[in-house]
DNA sequence: ACCTGAACACCGTTCAAGT
DNA sequence: ACCTGAACACCGTTCAAGT
């Protein structure tokens, strides 16, 4: 009766950034209020706060999530293609959660949160950036979360009918100035 | 009895934005509320709603009075100055009000607020960057916003013990990392 | 270990009505 | 032109108590 099994577990921290990530999508970030996640799991608002100290805490879990959701960059002859394409893996993963960048910004900027997304950063830029590495994705990282936060709510103008362009329209024109950005960050560093 | 001068006046915009501003330094972007603000103009909740359509119109003229306070940048003989110094103005006016880069960047996103911080860039940037000007400023501009926004909301963290480092610490160790990105950045053009 | 029930102290916004 | 009063439909969080 007392064993150490989790037999009569009614729902896990996981499950729960499970469920938050699919309202998320479906509502978006100002409709995900601890009150109607607790509804969706069939829950009283209190209980979420067993699993979690608090909001920041679950959005915390859901920004990790969205990082960890990137692909991954496979290290190949041309180091200055990698940082591009990491950026690009990061952007893509940040834009295809709604609110995404946004959630990932704060929680990265109240030190909470993983480091994989810095980490995966500094990785393909030490063999061009060498020591300098760490500093050069900290820069990389806040021109990525700067770009995708303006898109983001951009997008979510746009759907309101508040900004004249449809979603994929956006998303194409702001790639070009995007991949600029990124070329302009590492040309610093591919010429040494 | 009825002529056209403002007698009766007893609140303006630009006079609710100025308590606003005052209120936002004291108290922080999470605790400016309509309601608190109205409590501080001595007027019900509801007579903000005359004056502006809702919170986010509100916080678009913070944003515009946080831009206009950046330092303007007079032209010299060495463009590549004159936009790192400019890059700075906008940094340093971001971080010189409580939640400015949060406020700002999210007014940006939505397409609200003016366009000076943008055209401000592109001005310096043009001798440097030519037709390019305009979508360089936009990826310059967006470095600045999530950089100024990292370091902000890692400065509300410091007060709150949640991150281990003092404001002042935090601000001077950040200014090289922005130095460098808005160097990078501008390297680009600058070779032409 | 995990959740309920009830409460506390708040929000943004609308709208008829007042002066 | 500018504001009041009252209401609507919500919030995040705490805490004793239940199983």
């Amino acid at each position: 009766m007392e064993s150490r099994d989790a037999r009569t577990e009614r729902h896990t921290r996981d499950g729960i950034v499970d469920t938050a990530l699919a309202l998320l999508q479906r509502a978006g970030l100002p409709d995900l209020s601890m009150r109607r996640l607790a509804a969706e799991l069939g829950v009283q608002p209190s209980a979420l706060y067993w699993h979690f100290d608090n909001k920041q805490s679950l959005l915390a879990d859901i920004a990790d999530r969205i990082v960890a959701s990137a692909a991954p960059v496979a290290p190949s002859a041309e180091p200055a293609a990698d940082v591009a394409a990491a950026a690009s893996a990061l952007r893509d993963a940040l834009l295809a959660y709604r609110d995404g960048a946004e959630i990932v910004l704060s929680t990265q900027a109240l030190g909470l949160g993983s480091d994989v997304a810095h980490d995966r950063l500094a990785g393909v830029l030490a063999p061009l950036a060498g020591d300098d590495a760490q500093s050069a994705a900290t820069v990389l990282l806040q021109f990525v979360l700067g770009h995708a936060s303006l898109v983001q709510q951009r997008i979510q103008a746009a759907r309101f009918g508040a900004y004249p362009a449809a979603e994929a329209e956006v998303v194409e024109q702001t790639a070009s100035d995007f991949a600029r950005g990124v070329r302009m960050l590492v040309g610093g560093y591919a010429r040494g």
